[in-house]
DNA sequence: TACTTGAATGCAAATTATTTGCATTTTATA
DNA sequence: TATAAAATGCAAATAATTTGCATTCAAGTA
């Protein structure tokens, strides 16, 4: 049964040219009654309530379009982004693409339901990105995926500071060799935190003696000890790009009677549940995904009520990341 | 700019008369020319889409509601969900009530844009389950939420067959002395896991001789271990409800010394990705998510296609758990 | 091939939904 | 209490959608 005016005239007892009004802005939408027949247009599913109101005078719709994965970072982010829209009186929605067959015809569906998207597509290349745009032109988007060309706002954390930190971390501590279990070079962030770390040891006077191809699993971190164990290295300071390889290091190290720090100082990326769980617990870079969602919907949100000039070309915003001093270094 | 016959009519070609006759079933939905216009319809985001075409000749819309959590169990569900509703043709939203103030609102606007929901909401109280179904009379709703009293059609997984698995692979190994960390009893399928064991423990002649209240959390699997280990119990087959509470036993045991499993066999329940990377690796309960998701939303779209009997009572179907047998018992 | 039948289509009329001009009422403010 | 601005409802105007009817098209049949 579709809605119409006289439903919501009858519902809310206006008449069906009170409520053409209110619902096509011809009246001022701050008063009781038009905040009254707004609401009944929401609850009842009147089918041009998004198109017809303004955005300062109703609920936003927002969608975060994702790539899922069964993750632990993927429960963090969508916890965030629950409470942050919550907090501004959005009503939230997750989309996974992951699988999507036509990304493009999705993502223009999926805009006519929603005031704006937070878009989270780390593996998407910028082609698509472009298409996205071009399809989609003025329509509020804001990207929290790490990327290097910035096709639309852009939110991501600061991954350069992060390889950065542990660099400066383990140098003040007094480390003289180091070494890194990079994520997928393809993956921008992880390239970001490779250069922050290797930039720090270099400026300081140092190399990294040894660099291990990981792909952020845990067999890969188990991968990368058996890899250094055979060089006889010793007392060395390694960046795991994630916390999964830094865990998996760790526990190829003790099952091979090695001892965490003193013969292998760690330090991870991303603070997951079980790194202050592990024994030793883990030194890692923690990013504050509770940040980078209130700057992102904040953002969105200017976006959609256009307090935001589109004209210009699409903006970065890092956000700091901070290190996590637990057992795994000195 | 709300989109109409018309618009829908210039980008297909059709005139405005067949073009409505589409969109209200006047039409049988299979040829080619229908297929046609419905596509554009729902790419245009013509607004009355949903109301008019038959559920038969579209894509579906079906919202998982959620109480999210930042818990890797629910990455894991909404993967599930996401992998199952591509692979059946339907769009899935996720949508988190978890700090929603008026669940009935928010539920009620949700239904106006979707087919149907699964609802996951575990902490709810019958009388607002009742409340929505009262309010939702005839909508097509699953639930996948452990609970005594069934509203909905519910799909779990049969957390007593749970407990009783664990109670039998010790019962098999041996173990004469049996404790239990329970959680907390309010969550129905906390109870019936206890209720599984107890039940397995003593049809077999034996008795529960240790019992924690635990809460689910790492920590209390930690407080766990210190009162069990005040009553200088040993040689004990602990089930613990969760596998959280279980490495918290197990990383409090290995701490001070003792042996898993000699002092303390334990079992756990979940099957976390840590439960295989945990030194040693941890036996658990493991729930076949993929499964509870297939037939929850194979149900609910047989319930959007009319193909079940709404008059009858609630159905509950019970998924099949099974043990995976690691290193944390004989 | 010509004929038959039923579905698909478009035009225009009918119906239904929404907007707006105008007169009246309410509300806020001086 | 007076006054102006905003809100409201009625009815007319406009817009959107549906439907009756005639025509076209496709597929099967004699």
């Amino acid at each position: 049964m579709s809605v119409g005016l006289k439903e919501i005239s009858s519902a809310t007892g206006y008449s069906v040219s009170t409520v053409s009004r209110v619902l096509s802005n011809k009246i001022s939408g701050n008063s009781e009654s038009a905040a009254h027949i707004i609401q009944a247009a929401r609850d009842m599913g009147y089918n041009k309530y998004r198109d017809s109101i303004n955005p300062d005078n109703r609920v936003l719709d927002i969608a975060l379009i994702t790539q899922h994965f069964s993750e632990e970072f993927y429960a963090y982010l969508y916890s965030a982004f629950d409470k942050i829209s919550l907090s501004r009186n959005c009503t939230l929605t997750i989309h996974s693409v992951r699988h999507s067959k036509s990304l493009q015809d999705e993502l223009s569906f999926l805009s006519k339901n929603h005031d704006g998207f937070i878009l989270f597509l780390p593996t998407l290349d910028p082609y698509s990105y472009n298409k996205i745009k071009e399809r989609m032109k003025d329509y509020p988007i804001v990207s929290i995926a790490p990327s290097f060309e910035s096709i639309f706002d852009t939110f991501t954390f600061d991954s350069y500071q992060g390889g950065a930190l542990a660099a400066q971390a383990f140098l003040e501590e007094g480390y003289k060799k180091f070494g890194i279990i990079r994520g997928p070079l393809e993956k921008w962030e992880a390239a970001l935190r490779r250069n922050g770390f290797r930039d720090t040891i270099e400026n300081a006077g140092y190399n990294i003696i040894w660099d291990y191809k990981g792909n952020y699993s845990f067999e890969s971190g188990e991968n990368a000890f058996h890899a250094v164990e055979k060089e006889k290295i010793r007392n060395i300071g390694v960046f795991a790009s994630n916390d999964q390889m830094a865990v998996g290091f760790i526990h190829a190290a003790l099952e091979n009677k090695k001892n965490i720090p003193k013969d292998y100082a760690v330090i991870g990326y991303d603070n997951i549940l079980f790194s202050k769980i592990f024994f030793p617990k883990l030194s890692t870079i923690d990013t504050d995904v509770d940040q980078l969602s209130e700057e992102a919907i904040d953002h969105l949100i200017r976006m959609i009520k256009k307090e935001v000039n589109l004209e210009r070309s699409a903006r970065k915003t890092l956000i700091p990341v901070e290190l996590i001093k637990r057992d795994t270094h000195k």
